[in-house]
DNA sequence: GTAAATAGAACCATATCGGTACTATTTTCT
DNA sequence: AGAAAATAGTACCGATATGGTTCTATTTAC
């Protein structure tokens, strides 16, 4: 369906979050509270994005994680490539250059990136403080949308 | 993984490899000889272009498909949009407008459109004739592409 | 030293994808 | 009229990916 998953949904929600109050420490229990979201997800998308150098992580006790950059530095491309791994549209292309024996002599291989490389500069164009604003910092409460039906226990 | 299905990777090629002879009539059969791939699925990803109005099907004897429009006029977003449904990056969005009782609140839904109108403008963009193009009519062997499998029996 | 937090991996139920099979309908040809 | 060849539509099943949880280890504040 060319969708992104929910994971990256959440995800880019917890961001838009962060991005109101860009210099805060947020741990994730607090971030789970605000979004409505069970803490075991929240968790597991903020390691990601941690991960993946979006956000910076500061363990034990009075720890949590704060933006590296400034919500405008940040592109959703970032975001949905880390919490999706590489936006790949073939099978060929993402499983890296040189694994493909055909590569030589595919026709597609070549056309195939023109779309990778659409899509992707479509998402670079947009920054996290787009997605953020202009609505302001309130947090939409994931909880009541309508289509993720079994989020708290 | 942000990825197009196989069904979308097999549909372009195959479109592909008629957009060289655009006028002809191809059937199922002798698509799926060219393409190295089974006939069921071959016929089930032209049933479904058919369906959407890309291509005009002629039954019975003698009977196959045709392009409706020049492959200059056909872009690979109608072509996803057919194969994979529509483009739609959340599920508040894509159960389409009135569904979620947040809309008027959510402060999210305008700002995924504008990934998703981002996405899709991307995708217009793009042409069958430039997919198919500039490597001429040859098409290639999906038989012996390394990740598909299980193609032929 | 204890509590609170992140890091990382393993796990499982469920939904989606990939591919097949079957029946019905339409058209051509003899 | 009847047989053959093609599309239309639906239902089905195994394999894979997703969504979410749980457990253990590590780090830091107090
Ligand atoms: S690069 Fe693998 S078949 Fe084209
Ligand atoms: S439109 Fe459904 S929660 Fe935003």
């Amino acid at each position: 369906m060319l969708r992104i998953t929910k994971q990256t949904d959440y995800g880019i929600v917890l961001l838009s979050h962060m991005a109101a109050e860009p210099e805060r420490l947020f741990n994730a229990p607090e971030l789970a509270e605000a979004a409505g979201l069970p803490l075991p997800t929240v968790s597991k998308i903020l390691k990601m994005l941690a991960r993946d150098g979006l956000l910076d992580s500061h363990r034990g006790a009075k720890g949590g994680y704060c933006l590296v950059s400034a919500p405008e530095e940040i592109s959703v491309a970032e975001i949905i490539f880390s919490l999706e791994g590489p936006i790949a549209m073939t099978e060929c292309i993402d499983d890296g250059p040189g694994e493909c024996q055909q590569e030589g002599s595919c026709p597609l291989q070549a056309n195939w990136q023109l779309i990778n490389t659409a899509v992707r500069q479509a998402l670079q164009g947009i920054s996290l403080r787009q997605m953020a604003g202009p609505m302001g910092p309130q947090l939409v409460q994931l909880a009541s949308r309508s289509a993720h039906s079994s989020l708290q226990p």
